[in-house]
DNA sequence: CGCATTTGACCGGCGC
DNA sequence: GCGCCGGTCAAATGCG
């Protein structure tokens, strides 16, 4: 009830829009945890456009996170997992501090390689048009970027990035974390290897028209 | 027995 | 104003 305030009209929502490719592997087909934050799934949609339904998951970790994130699968691409994200987490990662030790997984979180479709690494370009920012694209658009997970996903997290969770402390204004990784000239370069290595994410800015 | 998932109903926004 | 659609709720069910 205190929360309506945030749905209650269309204020800009910040949302993050992650493209996951499954390399033909079952492995997480449907596993909405592919990243290191626990979900509760609340609800299921099949979405006009789509065959495939839209699973809704909110953030089991903490009762007051008002994290939630939108699984489904690209109507185009079978293969390929879409998870929208929405506000973000207001508390730190359980699992950040439960595996403080070796990050000794050199496998999982290297790279990218270059080599596959590496021509569809087009960074975003703010243009006058968008604001400067990023607005989701259609998933027809080649121009979304992907990445090939091959068989490392996360089950863990493959490596510590602190800038990441420094949230942890001052968390007046959750945007301000996306802010950071967004202006950051990247001074986070484990988190960049990070996300390049599991994924990409696109911020997307809804604004109302 | 407790918790997560499933599933249909309900609600609100948006487009026509 | 109406209907469609996306998002959330909540009861029922299943599983550990």
């Amino acid at each position: 009830m205190e929360d309506l305030q945030a749905s209650k009209k269309r204020q800009v929502v910040e949302k993050i829009v992650v493209k996951v490719k499954l390399e033909g592997k079952k492995k997480n087909d449907q596993n909405p945890s592919c990243d290191f934050w626990s979900w509760r799934k609340y609800g299921q949609k099949p979405i006009k456009g789509s065959p495939y339904p839209r699973g809704y998951y909110k953030c089991s970790t903490s009762k007051n996170c008002s994290a939630k994130k939108q699984v489904e699968i690209c109507r185009t691409d079978a293969s390929m997992l879409i998870i929208t994200y929405t506000s973000t987490h207001n508390h730190p990662n359980p699992n950040l501090s439960k595996q403080p030790k070796t990050d000794s997984n050199p496998e999982m979180i290297t790279t990218i390689e270059p080599d596959q479709e590496n021509d569809e690494q087009k960074p975003f370009i703010s243009t006058p048009e968008n604001n400067g920012f990023r607005y989701i694209k259609t998933l027809e658009d080649e121009s979304c970027l992907t990445l090939n997970l091959e068989n490392t996903f996360f089950d863990e997290e493959p490596l510590s990035y602190p800038d990441l969770m420094k949230f942890s402390t001052s968390k007046t204004d959750e945007n301000d974390f996306y802010d950071e990784l967004e202006e950051l000239p990247m001074s986070s370069s484990s988190f960049k290897s990070f996300m390049r290595s599991n994924f990409f994410e696109e911020r997307v800015l809804v604004q109302p028209s």
